[in-house]
DNA sequence: GATGAATGAGCTTTCATTCAT
DNA sequence: AATGAATGAAAGCTCATTCAT
């Protein structure tokens, strides 16, 4: 097997940093902890990472260059936003489902330790891959007049909270059912609240 | 002024660690943090609550307790499942501003901290005074026919995911307008969401 | 033995840190090693001191103090500024053989390590009760016509220098002669040079 | 141009190594800040110095050296001792003005880090080339009646101690004139405390 | 000679918790 | 109930030095 380059190593700390902290939090989770993970030195992780914190903002920007693209796959189709909000809501608990550790962390790292994202990603600027696209579904879908034209993050604190709330309770192993039969249920009421009025 | 009782000391203890961890994070929030802000020594804190991670429990009982007795009054109103609806929404947005430490704690440190909570508050059982009170609400909007019969997770991830959702970004400053400006939109999506089919 | 209140602890804690620092040199002593040198944990250090830094800084400011109040006393008294500069040299070179952390920690320590005094000692703020000293020394002489006029820089650098290189040359062990043998020659020498012109 | 020697190389390092240590401390200096500076890899630094401490010890020998030959120059004319330390106050404070890298390594490195210095540099081994001439330039103003017999050191300490405390006195910025406007007065008072007896 | 990734011991500092008073 | 000094394990981070290439 070659020798990863330097910019393939950084991704491979991010991956094992990624499941740490998601799995154990970000505070209970160590450098050395994340070194042995990666068998690697501790002084060692520092000449990818300058800091604890620097890695985790670089991992939250990561994920949401990853989750953009998988969106921006659904934009692209030629499909109504009924069907983008199903395929949404797919891919989302899908992803879930197979790197748990992504969803995780949006929910568990990013979104809870202000502290850690403060210097670097205030506002949105670490995950606007992913805002973008949400924001290019429901205006293309208010455009085509199949979605009722309302305040934008009215929409997508809707979208986000809700599945975001459905993977919580996933993990905390409250809900009844597997993850991905709750999909039906919610697209539907997704898709009522968002839709545009009948006339 | 009366010497407080013990237990009246406990509530105490646990407000001020409450908006300490809601505004500083459970990990950032130290012991001497706490008893500095109560006025009293870090030993006598021990007297009050044995470690910090059973305080952090105690508080989000504190909060559910509350949160549950202000859905009651709700539930207890004889008005249709809709307005409750915009009640909740409102009581939920009122308390964000008003108590923002309760909403914060809730979404921030007890959603997020799993290891802290893991043992004493698994599943729902810290939180069950608040959940309670949602799936009266929701039960008894389907059997008077006018919210649909879809599985309650569903429905509760839906309507807490949403709301959280909301705050958070409201936390995060990105919302464009007053937090208690999207009521109207929220209640609409969720009924719309909610409630029964037409015809 | 009574236990000492904490300002005498703190006292202990910097004159145990003043003979590391001044033997085994600043950046080579470690807070362990003071910790152990005064029998007392590694975290208790810090309920004294809240860094290192700190510590050195209170180090200079007491060693300054204690060298202050000893020329004080040669400066009281009323004798010629020939006498003053003969008991100045002997109370500094007694100072270097029975005390000789202190000076030592003057010139190697305070000196020297510039990026640790930068903060809070610009200047001579850390050393001005002894400065003071010395300055109302070379005035008083000067008022009483026995000491030339001239910059006080130049005299307090002679001074200064003097002493510290003589005590330096012993520290290195080159001097053939014990250090005090040399009080007579280099009261002289100071004298030759401060004294005013004759005519 | 011309790909520089070994030895030309290992002098550059050694510039550029004693402007760092010089203005930011050899412990706050690394291997790496040096590397940097000399845009080279840290692996090849080794390769001309086997360690940072040897790095030091060659620097101190390589300034005594150039300081030594410099006072040679004065020795070698033909004009009084009183002259003579004029001319070495002189060349003393152009050098802590023109190149005051070495001065202050001098006074702040080698002095102060005894333990850097210990294996190698014992007494005054690796500054024989500067301690030489200012013992040549003493024992030639006494044999010749101009200067005082007096112990040596008791003379070398003067001189050191006084040159050093005033380019001290003026790295601080406490001197309230430019350090040349000293040349005189201090050539002065050193020449009062050193001349022969008149009678 | 040259590179720079890798090592790992060791540093300063923090903090939940205990305990003598 | 109350105090706060004391503990000590462990954290994040640094850096002289090595070594495979």
């Amino acid at each position: 097997m070659a020798k990863p380059t330097k910019e393939q190593k950084r991704e491979l700390i991010m991956l094992g940093a990624l499941r740490l902290f998601s799995t154990e939090g970000f505070y209970t989770t160590t450098i050395p902890d994340i070194a042995k993970e990666l068998k690697m030195s501790v002084g060692n992780m520092y000449n990818y990472f300058k800091s604890k914190d620097i890695l985790a903002k670089e991992i939250i920007k990561y994920i949401s260059s990853y989750l953009g693209s998988e969106l921006r796959k659904i934009n692209d189709k030629d499909i109504t936003s009924k069907q983008k909000i199903d395929n949404i809501v797919k891919i989302y608990f899908e992803t879930a489902l197979q790197k748990p550790e992504m969803i995780e962390y949006f929910l568990r790292i990013y979104l809870s330790n202000r502290e850690v994202f403060k210097d670097g990603c205030e506002g949105m600027i670490c995950v606007t891959d992913f805002v973008t696209e949400i924001m290019i579904f429901f205006e293309e879908g208010v455009k085509s007049g199949e979605l009722r034209d309302q305040d934008f993050f009215s929409a997508f604190g809707l979208f986000m909270g809700y599945l975001g709330g459905m993977v919580f309770l996933h993990g905390e192993k409250v809900l009844p059912e597997k993850l991905d039969s709750y999909v039906d249920d919610i697209s539907h009421n997704i898709y009522q609240a968002l839709k545009a009025d009948e006339n």
